[in-house]
DNA sequence: ACTTTAAGTGGACAATTGTCCGCTTCGTGT
DNA sequence: ACACGAAGCGGACAATTGTCCACTTAAAGT
């Protein structure tokens, strides 16, 4: 993950970088493996749910050890995550996509992080199960848990488009970018949003409706 | 737990009740088995630090046996949680306390809000170590986890206040409340709270300020 | 004092995550 | 072709949380 600036819209977004480029390819026989894992994990985890498949299980119905499960997906959560690894770049590529529209339709900056806040929620809504599956894992760990690339460009990518608002002038040149981003985004962390549609019962709109109200009235 | 009128300040705000009332009371070797555990954990984990202690070193050094341990606590969280009653009640009490006065002196509800957020903040910070612990604990368990009755008052505290606000047009009628007042703590939650200390690095005024200027200026 | 019984007790055991480490194999350089 | 080292492999094992259940005991009624 680095950042790269967007000439076109004039502020910095992430991009993710898939591997930097300087590691040794990986081993055939290793590759198959991995292959072989995703696809037995993913038909477990389809038939039988989520957080009802274990590790073990998922070694035995592939046919490999455990060591092997643990070498290539360190954790449950990056399993998880490497299961939604492409519908996320889709995600990803999408969202990138409709704010160079947005930026080229001269949309204001705080109704482009409303789209994509809404647009978060709905991913957060339709892979809530393995999101908390991802989200486990130590909160220092670098490359685990929140820190994980794809929460990592969510966050990079609320924060570019927060401060791209401030110096646009829709808020306040006193807003603390980086920590009010992390607030809008705290509602959206897979645990606590799959508290609010479970235990307290939320409808997905009034979750976008109450967050859309705080982005569109944030100070200036 | 149940919602009580507290006449003097106008609003519904909840209070924590120790029991039912109806339940026999604790055999004798019980309640000094539990006051032993309790004893002995705050011992080791104030030594070895909270997350580097595990039940079973409890049992072992408080003497009992883990079906013990686990009958008086359902899980560490719940232990961790018990352990944190004294203080908790003590903080919920000089809270309460702090607001009827607020109310007294006619106090705009927004300030009141605001003046619970930093408290919360303080109480976070304290016991960040403790509150992880009893984060965990499936998000619908009924008594367990975001629902246990800290965690409840909390919210049923920052929602009261936040409806007190709508009834006084310091906010708009067209607020969702109970949603609004979980996003306001959605940003203290244990876990993501720790992860903005430690992984972030934001200071707790900076935190403080960020909610602070999201609260003052919702809608209306 | 004696009986009764619900509550309490303890330790074995299940389940799961993640680590370790000796053995194997790929693929690369000679 | 061949040797060699790094990468891969797999299953035993450690650690931890939480459950189960046969046994024990406090304390209330007679």
């Amino acid at each position: 993950m680095r950042l790269l600036p967007v000439d076109e819209i004039q502020i910095d977004l992430p991009i993710v970088n898939d591997s930097g480029g300087a590691e040794r390819a990986e081993r055939c026989d290793a590759a198959a493996n991995r292959a072989r894992i995703l696809a037995v994990a993913e038909r477990l985890m389809s038939v039988r749910g989520v957080a009802e498949v274990t590790m073990a299980d998922i070694a035995r119905a592939a046919g490999v050890g455990q060591g092997t499960l643990y070498r290539r997906f360190a954790n449950k959560g990056e399993l998880s995550l490497a299961l939604m690894d492409r519908q996320f770049r889709e995600f990803q590529d999408t969202v990138m996509r409709q704010i160079n529209w947005m930026v080229g339709a001269r949309a204001a900056r705080l109704g482009q992080l409303e789209w994509v806040l809404e647009s978060l929620i709905g991913f957060a809504e339709k892979h809530s199960a393995l999101l908390c599956e991802a989200e486990r894992g130590g909160v220092d760990v670098p490359n685990a848990g929140p820190q994980a690339p794809p929460m990592m460009w969510q966050y990079l990518t609320i924060r570019g488009l927060l401060q791209a608002a401030v110096d646009a002038g829709e808020v306040s040149r006193e807003t603390d970018v980086p920590v009010t981003a992390d607030m809008l985004l705290a509602p959206l962390h897979p645990s606590t949003f799959s508290f609010y549609r479970r235990a307290r019962g939320y409808s997905i709109e009034r979750i976008n409706a109450a967050l859309r109200r705080i982005v569109g009235h944030l100070p200036r």
